[in-house]
RNA sequence: GGUGGCGUAGCCAAGUGGUUAGGCAACGGUUUGCAAAACCGUCACACGCGGGUUCGAAUCCCGCCGCCACCUCCA
């Protein structure tokens, strides 16, 4: 297998993934400020790092994979460094008339419900019940605090005359060297607000005063707190922070430079987060952590190998690109700003012009499938910009249907075969098409995640496999090389929940009554009265009355039931 | 204004010096009562424009044009 390349944001290079531990994957994602629903361009992102654990698992690298959730602290109007402004959270609730806690708890539960729908492994199995693997923002307060306490003692902080905490930029020369870019060009800009508390304008907020905040801790007071915080507040600072810091809530960049520490250590593999991630907001997560902590300097863009060689907070920072809806970024007025959710079910989103207009591209009821969602989402490289429009959903649909049918062929071929049913290995063809494709597949994804190149092989594998006879043993070849693909593109529909009626089923169910055909509702569409109409139209077909035969295939299409005559026999699946 | 990036056939999208991906759509054929699926074929001697380097350029260099992002919370 080949070695895993990624693009290293920071040295700008195509680098060799050598972890920090051998055989372990250190991995930090920044995850979702939850006060709204998540939207397709957040998912991109996200499903960028879902694919990256799913490669580095491939790889034989035992991950950790830890993304955050911030229910706290990220700001509505803020054309400053500090955190002057409206917290979101808030903001949010005040609209929703109830506080910014339950807020965070409404939309964190609707983004798990969509991740889980996108197949994020992170919340799927046994991670998902694992709190240090998603931890809140909101329950990081006392590392926070600690790591504040931390940068103040060791001079990389000040404290201004209301309480509130900045940390100072001049104190880090190196600051910039991730995004491109320098102190004097932000200043040059006029864009960074000069505050007379400050000491430069390029400094930012580590902890902000605001008494019009709803979200508010007492550094030196237990009151208000979860008691678990305040005891291990105590325990990660013993003396408290600075007396001079003010009640107040943290600043945007602190949570993750906390909480990554907090549940992967102090180095990590690989951090990522969408490309505006990158500056201020992984800037400052480098200052931060170099300051609290004292890792050797990153070295300059180019010195890969000095880089490496020496501990630093994230060894390397891989960045999305984003995504842009008709080749604009997303906009609610122009109509091109989706939700997940308004794609899963825009009728039901309140969204009847997107669910008409996704009925006119095939989409039954207008709903467009996760697994499509998803495919559609990584099927191009992530350090390409990805112009996401309705078509290229269209395209996406054929495209999994055409893995997923072939995958449904292969497992009827197979059927309830146990391994004694299965006779002799496969054919060498058979076995150099599953080594080739698998290779090539691999081989594209290690190669800083190459997805087309991964689905060319993908596809490849698919058109060969279509167009062999196959015996069981090839099959269950051919399946485990579809499900091998799977474990990364994890867009297969693997429930039973279609299949071929052989001509005995088909009798048989002709014996028994059916329901009134005019009458059934699509959702009463269940698989004994699937056959039942099956069975309906075949004894039309044999009596040559293919005018009642087609009217029941064109009405259980209607209800989403899509009929084919195979050789075999009648084959029907659920659209 | 500064920084980074993009422009490849009807659409999406690999490919960074020489046999050239893959998918979707459309059309033709095989098959089918008709479809669907599948297979075979066509569209495809494609690479924003103009110069240059080279035996050879989508790929390297120079100059244009168009588009996008970031520089401010943002994936």
């Amino acid at each position: 297998m080949s070695v895993l390349k990624l693009k290293n944001s920071y040295t700008r290079q195509i680098e060799v993934f050598e972890p920090l531990f051998p055989g372990r994957a250190l991995m930090y994602s920044c995850g979702p400020t939850v006060y709204s629903f998540a939207h397709i361009g957040n998912f991109r992102s996200f499903l960028f790092s879902d694919v990256l654990r799913r490669v580095l698992e491939r790889n034989g690298y035992e991950v950790r994979h830890v993304m955050n959730i911030t229910d706290v602290g990220h700001m509505t109007e803020d054309h400053l460094a500090d955190a002057q402004g409206e917290d979101k959270l808030a903001k949010a609730a005040r609209e929703l008339g109830s506080d910014p806690f339950k807020v965070a708890q409404h939309f964190e539960k609707a983004f798990v419900e969509d991740a889980r729908a996108l197949r994020l492994k992170l919340y799927l199995g046994g991670e998902a019940a694992e709190p240090g693997q998603h931890p809140r923002a909101t329950e990081h307060i006392p590392e926070m605090l600690a790591m504040i306490q931390k940068l103040l003692e060791r001079g990389y902080a000040y404290i201004d005359s209301a309480g509130q905490v900045y940390f100072e930029v001049a104190k880090f020369p190196e600051y910039g060297q991730l995004s491109g870019k320098k102190v004097e060009e932000l200043e040059a800009g006029a864009r960074v607000e000069v505050r007379e508390e400050k000491k430069a304008p390029e400094d930012f907020a580590l902890w902000k005063v605001d008494a019009k905040h709803l979200m508010q801790w007492d550094p030196h007071s237990e009151k208000g707190w979860r008691p678990e915080d305040w005891k291990r507040y105590r325990e990660l600072a013993p003396g408290g922070v600075d007396a001079r810091v003010r009640p107040g809530f943290p600043g945007w960049h602190i949570e993750c430079s906390a909480m990554s520490r907090a549940h992967l250590g102090a180095t990590i593999d690989i951090h990522t987060g969408g490309e505006d991630n990158m500056f201020p907001h992984h800037e400052c997560e480098i200052a931060q952590s170099y300051g609290a902590y004292g890792f050797t300097v990153p070295g300059p863009h180019g010195a890969a190998d000095e880089h490496h060689a020496r501990k630093t907070f994230a060894r390397y920072w891989l960045h999305g690109r984003h995504l842009l809806v008709d080749n604009r970024k997303m906009s609610k007025r122009d109509g091109t700003f989706f939700t997940a959710r308004d794609l899963f079910n825009p009728a039901f989103n309140g969204r009847a012009d997107l669910a008409a207009r996704l009925e006119a591209l095939g989409f039954k009821g207008g709903r467009v499938l996760p697994a499509v969602l998803r495919y559609a989402l990584i099927s191009n490289q992530y350090t390409q910009p990805m112009n996401f429009t309705l078509d290229l959903l269209a395209q996406a649909k054929a495209s999994v249907e055409r893995i997923q049918r072939c995958f449904e062929r292969l497992r009827e071929i197979v059927g309830p075969a146990t391994d004694a049913d299965i006779e002799g290995p496969a054919g060498d063809r058979m076995l150099s098409l599953v080594d080739a494709q698998e290779r090539a597949f691999d081989d594209a994804l290690n190669d800083n995640l190459n997805m087309p190149n991964a689905l060319a092989a993908v596809f490849k594998a698919v058109s060969e496999l279509n167009s062999m006879e196959l015996g069981k043993a090839e099959a269950v070849e051919g399946l485990r090389l579809l499900e091998s693909f799977d474990e990364v593109l994890d867009v297969l529909d693997r429930r039973e929940r279609s299949g071929l009626l052989t001509r005995q089923e088909i009798d048989a169910r002709l014996e028994r009554p059916l329901p009134e055909f005019e009458s059934l509702a699509a959702a009463e569409m269940d698989a004994l009265s699937v056959a039942g109409f099956v069975a309906l139209r075949q004894a039309a077909r044999k009596a040559k009355d293919f005018k009642r035969g087609d009217a029941i295939r064109d009405g259980l299409k209607a209800r989403g039931v899509l009929i084919e005559d195979t050789s075999q026999g009648v084959r029907w699946k659920l659209e």
